[in-house]
DNA sequence: GAATTTTTGATGTACGTAAATCAAAAATGC
DNA sequence: GCATTTTTGATTTACGTACATCAAAAATTC
């Protein structure tokens, strides 16, 4: 049997009382006390148990998710995973909330974290946009004792607690190591299409397949990046340009959302078969587009990782707790069609 | 606040014993009565507080896992990701233990599973060897209400409540896929490595490879299968030998264990560039080959996830509830040097 | 309708911890 | 050495559920 608090007033000799005030820092105790009560613990191996503790104090944990409105897929799936983790909140002791914010619109985000400040919630988890203000709204957080994860897209600069998603520098090379490989001796340049250069994902990616593309011997002709804010139609348009512009373009990269509009692009020019094509996140679109052979590989981080990777971790700060970092590693997937998951998703 | 016992008892307008009765199927209630109480829950949309429940009775799970002993580093990666989770055994309410038996030995592990039986865990998991006598040993078990799962390798027509571990025909399909865009128009054969096709999970990325690699135009001639037991020494004799028969070798699949011999093999004939290597689990010496370009691509499978998806299944089982699904699907992980994670692996 | 069986209620204890109260003991200041 | 402050002990209630016991009520049998 695992120790209890009984068994290490008996082994300290001190009451029970006073084994509660040393092991939730209550005041009134001699350090020497403290001292005897500590060491019984370390003698005992004493590990507080969570579930009692957690009942005893009818601990629940209110939580608010905040992320960008708008038609990107990626995003819906993510709001799609909290809602689920939501449908377990009774077993988690959890209250979630979403707050929706404008997609790339720093002054909306800082008021939706202001605003997820008043509610006094145990943890946030936001998909963050680079700004100062929003850096310092989250700084106001965290003054408060609420503990802060950044979902999906980093904070530069920011008290955050954690991040809970992909390297995305590494994601962005490895995007660029299988672009090299699949194109081998061919020739022609490589497109970029990116959602916003606001955003730190992007930018990393950006950063990482430029650099791995170009590795080895022949160096790939890489065109100006091109931003489609994450909007179908906008990417459709600037994909268009760009098969027009170059004829003999070997491949392109999107490295943000609104697959939906490279894919149409592309095989409304018919050319999906010869431009090799890598993309981003695994949605019904770009599912269907692997599957089909219009895109070639996709990269991927799991939503739902990173959702209960959030909560996991929001909720052990609110606690003091530390977290299994091994366990919190967000992958990036690399998906060929040979390798996609069953359906759903 | 979630409703608790005492408020079903008001809804319903039964004592508290009543609803403890029926919430714990206990004999001894009229079916009209149940019927109320069964509303009252429905109405109230109660769920048992399984902390509380656990506390109350004190609840724990011995656990056993049965895996093969040997130098074989992706098992004993899998032990040691095991030993991690005893660790935590604490707060989980888990008793851990691990048996090791000879590693493609079906009537060892038999007897394995036996021993596990006497000693009455509420769950097992194992590393199947595909037997008949495995299958019965494995049916023992769950007649005596005992949870199964199979880890890492599947067990054919058995009665294991389920498998941690991924879709390994999928997984050589991925692996012929990468072997077949990364040879793009070189000629030469493919030669493949196994450990025993007495295992599963062997065969099945056998199949998926033979099945994948040679799509598309240009078919690909694959040398026969040989197997080396997962013993580095072997698969380096083999290895050798293969490199002496063929000059003209273009890539090498290496679907088991006891990639040491195969590195050592390429490295040592100086083929290690010319050659492309794709190989499974990633190990100290698989990363290190990766990283060298010894090896090009690395297909995995989280251990670490593999072991606590198997407790959780275990634990839910032995509770009779059901489980996420999707959190316990295992990816195929695709590794190439440039999304390798962070050191510790 | 009396005797029997089945069903229900009332109550208490337990799990391991949190949190509070009040009294007793020890340490400290002067 | 007395008064004061600080520290400690003893005890109780609570969290939500499990489980056991005994008495009371209701249903069933004949």
């Amino acid at each position: 049997m695992r120790p209890t608090v009984h068994d290490i007033a008996a082994e300290a000799g001190v009451s029970l009382a006073t084994v509660d005030r040393v092991l939730n820092n209550r005041p009134g105790v001699r350090s020497i006390t403290r001292d005897k009560v500590e060491r019984a613990i370390a003698t005992l191996g004493y590990v507080r148990d969570v579930a009692a503790a957690n009942l005893a104090k009818s601990r629940s944990y209110p939580l608010i998710f905040i992320l960008p409105e708008g038609e990107n897929a990626f995003m819906r799936g993510l709001e799609a995973e909290i809602e689920f983790a939501r449908a377990r909140s009774a077993v988690e002791r959890t209250e979630i909330t979403i707050l929706s914010v404008p997609a790339f619109d720093a002054a909306a985000l800082a008021d939706a974290l202001d605003e997820a400040r008043r509610r006094g919630p145990a943890g946030v988890a936001v998909v963050a946009v680079e700004a100062p203000e929003v850096v310092a709204a989250v700084g106001r957080l965290r003054e408060d004792g609420i503990a802060v994860v950044t979902l999906v897209s980093d904070l530069t600069g920011s008290e955050r607690d954690h991040f809970a998603g992909v390297d995305n520098i590494a994601a962005g090379r490895t995007a660029g190591s299988l672009m090299r490989r699949f194109l081998g001796s061919r020739e022609g340049p490589v497109a970029i299409v990116a959602g916003s250069m606001l955003v730190r994902d992007h930018r990393d990616r950006l950063e990482g397949f430029s650099a791995a593309v170009g590795e080895g011997v022949a160096r790939r002709h890489l065109l100006p990046v091109v931003e489609g804010h994450d909007d179908p139609t906008e990417v459709e348009t600037l994909v268009r340009d760009l098969l027009a512009a170059h004829a003999d373009l070997a491949g392109i990269y999107s490295l943000g959302a609104g697959n939906r509009g490279l894919i149409a692009a592309l095989e409304k020019a018919g050319r999906q078969s010869e431009i090799c094509a890598i993309a981003h996140e695994l949605t019904p679109y770009s599912r269907a587009a692997l599957v089909s052979g219009t895109i070639d590989a996709l990269l991927n981080q799991d939503a739902g990782h990173e959702v209960r990777s959030a909560i996991r971790v929001l909720k052990a700060r609110a606690d003091g707790l530390s977290m299994i970092e091994a366990q919190e590693r967000i992958r990036i997937d690399i998906f060929l069609k040979d390798n996609l998951p069953v359906e759903p998703a």
